[in-house]
DNA sequence: GTCTATAATGGGATAGAC
DNA sequence: GTCTATCCCATTATAGAC
């Protein structure tokens, strides 16, 4: 793990830079001085900056699919627990890609290349909320999904710690056992 | 509040571009557009891009100074379901405004026009979490904190009822009697 | 107060040497 | 694979007419 290609230190830079300042807040300037080369560099292992960002987000839209695709069996209580674990497992393990799939930055949902990621946040969301179409548990729900994409991009803590505090605050959220007042 | 000025009108815009787009995503002439006139018209009512930007969250700004006066001679328990209250009624009165403040665009935060702006947002946290040190409960916070302000930004819910689904999922977030497992 | 025209800068992307 | 140099375009901002 010392050792990374270019291409690799490319996509960590990137994946850093973006999180914190945006997809159009970060140039090609500022990911080649983070990697230490030029943006020709840049440019030769990836056709463009869209291209960079697509990458970024492939694996950790290829694995929301999955965790959408597992869940549709369950029932809606069954759904929400594994709803919860799934996807506070998938934001850590891609801390800085999920808030460019799902994190305040909701212009880039609407391109094109992330037009099929619209409908898994949906079903995540639903999913969340306990399938229910309750007004408030939708907004719940999207509480929760967006603070939890937001908060791991700074946070450092000791994952394990990190991962029982966010399983704690959503499972507080999301499910209550009587229905509200 | 029908025919209002063309200053009003670019805030207004700004306001809900930036909010969609982001600062650095949204252009003067995408505004203009908006607006119906031109980049100089702009730059005639504001004396750059940025003024626009500190127009609209100065009062926003401002508003959450004195929330977080108000919290501080409060004990911790009184100053927690002050802020959850403060918070979210602050929120939905600027719901635009608040990301530009808070919601995943944390490069701002590290302007120096908005350097007051943190020891703002660090004490609503602390006073959201309860005051404690506790690395759950401060996690808890600022996922609410981020979850609310992102998830305004496209809610168009009667507001009486999107407060109460925003105080519901706050209070169960933030207050849970026993300490936790 | 609003416009057109025009700097001046920085962005993404390409060409070609090494 | 990496670089320097360059191109083209969008952007912010200014100048000056109306």
């Amino acid at each position: 793990m010392v050792r990374v290609s270019t291409r690799d230190e490319i996509l960590r830079v990137a994946a850093e830079r973006f999180a914190h300042f945006g997809y159009k807040g970060t140039s090609l300037q500022d990911i080649a001085a983070g990697v230490g080369c030029s943006k020709a560099t840049l440019l030769y292992h990836f056709a463009s900056k869209d291209a960079i960002l697509a990458q970024l987000v492939e694996a950790a839209a290829r694995e929301l699919g999955e965790l959408v695709a597992r869940l549709e069996p369950l029932d809606a209580a069954a759904a929400q627990a594994a709803a919860i674990d799934g996807f506070v497992d998938l934001v850590l393990r891609y801390r800085r890609e999920a808030a460019l799939i799902y994190g305040g930055i909701p212009q880039f949902l609407q391109e094109p290349a992330f037009a099929d990621l619209l409908p898994l946040t949906d079903a995540l969301c639903a999913a969340l909320a306990g399938r229910s179409d309750d007004a408030s548990a939708c907004v719940a729900a999207k509480v929760v999904l967006s603070g939890i994409v937001t908060v791991v991009i700074d946070e450092d803590k000791d994952p394990t710690e990190l991962r029982a505090a966010l399983l704690g605050v959503a499972r507080r959220a999301l499910i209550h056992p009587h229905e509200k007042d």
